[in-house]
DNA sequence: CTCTAAGCGAGACGGTACGTCAGGTCTTACT
DNA sequence: AGTAAGACCTGACGTACCGTCTCGCTTAGAG
């Protein structure tokens, strides 16, 4: 776990970033269940202890991988004073970014690992879900709405969105997203 | 996939029930990606080869115990004139069923097994997202909604419910169902 | 075993042809610790039963094959008034089975199936080495010589013959039999 | 075959050992035909792959194990000048070795395992059935023996022993042995 | 000349063993 | 000390056959 505490004595920083590359490529070619430690091991030049003594397992690897890449999905939304606006963009986004066919193989991989292994759903719910869901309700709270209010319509719209691509995959068309956060919006303001 | 095509050749109705009967078991026991068809086979009192007859696949084998199972947890929502009492109703009920011990470990089992294996997301897509889905997009057009608004509200409704229990497990209150229930019907009323 | 008792009832002979056919043909193509009964009974058009009905093993099947082949090597060493003459034609003609592709194809399958199954083995002696070895034993004890310098030429002649083919398999030149014939005799006349 | 190349590297003598052992073990409890690859790892307490490893099949397994144990039954001509004696000698000892329980056991794995397998077929001769051959006919050859005779005896010496207790085993007296030498020995001079 | 039971083809069944893959641990030799 | 390499034990894979066991169907022979 590279976040695991300081300064890992003399770890080669060469063999970490082949590692997590190797990982990341076999990943998109292959899918999560796939992915074999001997195989990540083979593609990066390196020996499967050099592996284990940093990661304790396969899942804590493909974590960091999606960690790494969060940021391509994650973005806070906007705070013009347009509320409506502001989430339609946001989901959008959201929607597009997860109907690529990266961010999608990078939803089911992460929903598969953290399915499957406790600490890794901690950690990837500490560095994708939550952040996911806290910008929409942090965004909504500055809009004036409750705390309740607030938590219903964020997991109604990050729910709604997230689930919907779980099952159609990349078919999704991203205005439903729109058109749905819209919907959700309208019922909060409502409420 | 029990048989594809016409007729099932003389196939042993007891061994079937015993392997389905032992899968159901392990998979309450170890999870999805620890159970394994040779301990399905030695719990079932079975050769290994008898199941590889009649199921192509773990993941195959897992759908069919999760299709058999699904009933207890898919229900059409009711219709008495009273649209938000009955959507609330069916919300409260599938957000219970789905955070018992094995209503979560059946939706965390079902997601897996789906993200893996396509086949096998068509026929869980078929016995059990879509009708989900649709029992609540099928209420809300017959209270006068249009297409759109019914499949957006849907998608909220179920998405936010199943996504919050996906992220949070057996922590989710049954009452957030209700309420962002409540929210979203507001929300499809208003547009 | 055909020759098991008296009146195989109801035996279909079609099957039976068809079983011992098939067996020789992939004794041939494949040798017989590749031999399986469910080819043999897919070759055949048959049951597995209908082989297990009447063989109580793939061995004595096989037996079953060589011994009805056997008359192909087996044959009895002439009288003429000339021992050497007699004896040397009958080597020669030995060796010329032997070295041929189905007799030494035999030779190997005989030697295997004897030595991997007791009944069968004692099949294979009273069908086929035993003939062999006391054709010549009797040959030379026409010839007046007593039992046991008859037995020892018969044993260095046969034995010679068949060890060395077994050892070289079709490179034996069949004069080597002519000339070891020839020298045993030699040896027993001056014993 | 211990390593077809040049460096076995870093192999496991003590896996090697036990391997071989626990080979040798179940082929005299068993037999060659019901040695098992998992019954020899599970007795050597070694994984199978340790096995297949190193040793290509089950059959150059066993390879190793005959040869290993040859020199129990290989040796070499005496040479005092009295031919004779000398060759009775080395006869009576060998018949002795080959209707030894273990000796006759090994004659018979050594005989099956090189008639089902070529590459076995050619070590086994190698380490076995040349060297027996060959330490009689280079007796004959310091005896002053032309090629032929040499040749033909030796066949007939070895191959009439040998064959002669593939076919009756244990039960073979090794005084035929004697007699049998004794008259070929006599031919051979005579011819 | 029917009826009935044996023989038959097919192939499912509970098993054993195969030969392979990968997991995670360990040892050796190099940097 | 960290690393590349890779042997090791383990456990599961999916396949091939084993020998036994029904299932209907066909067919020969006893009534």
């Amino acid at each position: 776990m590279t976040a695991g505490g300081e300064a890992p004595r003399r770890r080669s920083e060469k063999s970490r970033v082949a590692i997590v590359g190797a990982t990341r490529k076999l990943l998109m070619e292959r899918g999560f269940d796939k992915l074999t430690i001997e195989a990540v091991a083979a593609r990066a030049g390196v020996g499967k202890q050099t592996i284990y003594r940093w990661w304790p397992s396969r899942h804590a690897l493909v974590a960091d991988v999606i960690l790494e890449d969060a940021d391509k999905i994650l973005r806070p939304v906007e705070n013009t004073s347009d509320l409506e606006a502001d989430m339609c963009a946001w989901a959008l986004a959201l929607a597009g970014a997860l109907t690529t066919a990266r961010g999608n193989a990078m939803l089911r991989i992460l929903t598969i690992a953290g399915l499957e292994h406790p600490d890794t759903e901690a950690r990837l719910r500490a560095g994708f879900s939550a952040p996911l869901h806290d910008s929409v309700r942090n965004r909504l709270r500055a809009a004036g709405f409750g705390d309740v209010s607030a938590q219903d319509a964020a997991d109604a719209i990050v729910g709604g969105i997230v689930h919907a691509i779980q099952m159609e995959g990349r078919a999704f068309p991203p205005h439903r997203a729109e058109s749905l956060t819209r919907m959700v919006l309208a019922g909060a303001s409502a409420g």
